[in-house]
DNA sequence: CTATTATATGACAAAGAGACTCATTTGCAA
DNA sequence: TTGCAAATGAGTCTCTTTGTCATATAATAG
């Protein structure tokens, strides 16, 4: 049975990891699911954060991401702009979405598809690698971007 | 017509996008062509060469690499390990190869398939994306490590 | 071959993301 | 309410990569 991710389940994971939900873990939560749909870098959160509540340290935030991270909560990207990226993990997706990056803007767009998952059994049976996880990312202009070119 | 990357090549290359051939460039690309099959980062590059001429500098490594990357000679990866890792591009492979990465050892293998450039037609057509390029890596664990585990 | 000059180099400083340190604070279980 | 392990914030530190600048050197013209 899936859980769906509501503030309040999101808190009983981190009692379940053993992890204490403080002030601070909670405003940092609660700002990330106003966002939901972006892919926030841990300066972005912590600007944001900081509106809510201007003593929480930068620090807080980068170890309160991992946290999430690390329960399965929100998944860790790096899209290649020097700075790791968070997003809300979606809660009925076993395998996650692709990215399609513009390389004029940086705006990060997704897709859906499972032909990965095909892929990953051809890899494992021609080669002896013993696929876990993958990370599928597609460079090329947006929208917008290639019609101002 | 597809150009053999031999020495001489390269370095008309490099002439022919008016960059100097400098012994330091000569002393880097040859060390480079002793590992084709190798993902080196600059550090790597840098403790290789300086065996050869220990008066390179570190910084003329990575204005190296970059210049060799940006005419094509090599190609730029980000394995996740926080630094670049660059290797010899191949001559006849038109779309480039995925990568096998060990969770435990850090190892890197590859992968060759075309069935992106299908997925990457799918794109194009489904979403307002135009593809120029795509990254895919797949994380697990080599025979060595798993057969350890 | 020599002079000219734009480019490249090496040493060093600096930027930027993120991890570490440690004194102080706080969630939470007893 | 108390006790204490865990968490916090401020600051320091590490590491990769880029910027600065005085000096050196390919490439080119004469
Ligand atoms: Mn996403
Ligand atoms: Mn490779
Ligand atoms: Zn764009
Ligand atoms: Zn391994």
């Amino acid at each position: 049975m899936q859980e769906s991710k509501t503030f309040e389940s999101i808190c009983n994971l981190l009692r379940n990891h053993s992890y204490k939900v403080t002030h601070q873990r909670q405003t940092i939560l609660q700002t990330f699911m106003e966002h939901v749909d972006r892919h926030l870098s841990a300066e972005e959160v912590y600007m944001l954060v900081k509106h809510r509540d201007p003593e929480i340290g930068l620090a807080t935030v980068y170890r309160t991401l991992d946290i999430l991270a690390e329960i399965g909560v929100l998944l860790k990207n790096d899209f290649g702009d020097g700075r790791s990226r968070y997003e809300f993990s979606r809660k009925d997706e076993q395998h996650h979405h692709h990215h399609l990056i513009c390389l004029h803007c940086g705006n990060v767009s997704e897709f859906d598809d499972d032909l990965l998952e095909s892929l990953e059994a051809v890899i494992s049976k021609r080669t002896q690698f013993k696929v876990i996880d993958h990370d599928l990312k597609f460079y090329g202009y947006c929208k917008k971007c290639e019609e101002a070119l």
